[in-house]
RNA sequence: GGAGUGGUGUCCGAGUGGUCGAAGGAGCGCGACUGGAAAUCGCGUAUCCGGUGUUGAACCGGAUCGAGGGUUCGAAUCCCUCCUACUCCGCCA
């Protein structure tokens, strides 16, 4: 959501940075005729109101003076006045629901320094990091070393739930516990996020203040009761403070959590769906930020730099990505992807997307700061990224840690809590 | 899941149809008293939306007593639905 001062002054800025994204800009149009319409009505509904209910204040006047009749008279006048209201109030609340429509689908402009760009060919790498991991034999798909080291059952992951619904076995579903471990406790302990462990389903209000409603419905799992299983803990844990405001001196708040993430992603199958690649059901540590207008975009890069410590410290190679404006989509201001080599399938695959939104979701989830006692609130400024998505640095790991026998040899930081040097197969 | 009780301003707490944005208290701010402070006394202390206007002074209008709907000329107060907290019972991990 913008601020609807922004697009009623200047249309022309919100509609350039529209279609800078490749989005259409016509929603301005839209928004700005409804908008002068509610405006309108909004006037007439208030002084028919105030008029209203001066004259019910001459009747209880009136009866306090025991004028029985004037007051009777004052009830009949008063009645066609309602009649009146209640349709202008009609106008009214149908043209907020329509202003209201209309704002929630005003994608987010992107920051000037966003690359230009219409698909994601045109994204920037802004650094690769890391060796690239050399193999003397033809290194195997995370899919085959996985079934050969029994670390996952898939075929039985897609009997019980589905396609896309893993079962990690053995040392599999040890190395993900180890994993999870590992990364919230970096993301807590050393880069001193708040840990939250948040539910697994949200309602509605939570889902719009995020923005994945009312959008991407098809693109969630519902329930019977009107909530939704989560596609990500950014769901939840921005929401914490949904309809808050904040004190300043507890900005920046940083904080992490994990959590299982599903993800229906109506159509989407059929594309890099082998292995671990595309799941409906996975985990991730999720970092979210509030913090002022003033450091957002510093909190951006250190957002980033916080998921590359994963891949970095688990001895990964990785590049950061810095995403063009064809291909940041309707939320973001800027974002930067963090991918991890995988020499098995021969990808780059994504395990960490970090967006400052600035006060898109802010203003969606009426999340607000007061910068000094007594001062107007602000929005605060809202970011968020993986620190990171589990299956695919699984896969990474087992790819980029084989040998030649089929063995895994386990990274170094996550021995401790596997319980072993080397997978083998038993 | 069943039965019951509650949800009021920063906090506590009164208020069962009429001038209530809401008594009283606490807290906070300003002032008086004091050498200074405490105590005491006086005054002031919500948020949001729209408009005029300024550029973020002021003024006008509106909304807000968990949320939404209804009854009524008029609702914090009556009715309905929902959310939520607590107590008891049942069930479960």
């Amino acid at each position: 959501m913008l601020d609807r001062d922004l697009i009623r002054k200047q249309p022309d800025v919100v509609r350039a940075g529209i279609n800078r994204k490749g989005l259409d800009s016509s929603i301005v149009d839209r928004f700005l005729e409804v908008d002068s319409a509610w405006r309108a009505a909004i006037q007439a509904v208030e002084t028919a109101n105030a008029e209203s209910k001066r004259s019910s204040k001459r009747v209880g006047e009136l009866m306090a003076q025991g004028k029985k009749e004037e007051a009777e008279a004052a009830k009949v006048e008063i009645r066609a006045q309602k009649e009146n209201l209640a349709v202008s109030e009609a106008a009214e609340r149908e043209l907020e629901a329509q202003l209201r429509e209309i704002e929630l689908e005003v994608p987010n402009l992107p920051h000037e320094s966003v690359p230009d760009g219409k698909t994601e060919d045109e994204n920037v790498v802004v650094r690769v990091v890391g060796d690239v991991p050399g193999f003397d034999f033809e290194p195997k798909a995370h899919w085959d070393l996985a079934e050969s080291l029994a670390l996952l059952d898939l075929p039985r992951g897609a009997k019980i739930a589905g396609s896309g619904f893993p079962v990690y076995t053995g040392f599999g579903a040890r190395l993900q516990r180890a994993l999870f471990n590992f990364m919230i406790d970096h993301q807590t302990l050393v880069n001193g996020y708040h840990e939250v462990y948040p539910p697994y389903l949200t309602n509605r209000a939570s889902l719009i203040g995020t923005g994945q409603l009312p959008k991407f419905e098809d693109d969630l799992y519902k329930t019977q009761d009107d909530i939704f299983l989560i596609p990500t803990a950014e769901v939840p844990i921005t929401n914490l403070y949904r309809d808050e405001i904040l004190d300043a001196a507890d900005l920046p708040l940083r904080i992490a959590g994990y959590s299982a993430c599903f993800r229906r992603e109506a159509g989407a199958a059929g594309k890099d769906t082998r292995g671990l690649q595309r799941l409906h059901q996975f985990d991730k540590v999720e970092m979210v930020k509030f913090c002022t207008a003033e450091t957002s975009y510093d909190e951006l890069e250190s957002l980033t730099q916080n998921a590359e410590d994963i891949l970095r410290l688990l001895g990964l190679h990785y590049r950061v990505i810095e995403i063009c404006t064809g291909d940041i989509g309707a939320k973001g201001s800027k974002q930067y992807d963090v991918e991890v080599w995988s020499p098995g399938v021969g990808k780059w695959l994504e395990v960490s997307s970090c967006s400052n939104f600035e006060a898109y979701q802010a203003r969606r989830a009426m999340i607000r700061y007061r910068p000094e006692a007594g001062a107007k609130p602000e929005f605060v400024h809202i970011l968020n990224g993986s620190g990171i998505a589990m299956p695919r640095t699984f896969a990474a790991i087992l790819e980029t840690y084989q040998q030649a026998d089929g063995s895994v040899v386990v990274p170094e930081v996550l021995r401790g809590l596997v319980g072993t040097d080397v997978l083998r197969a038993a």
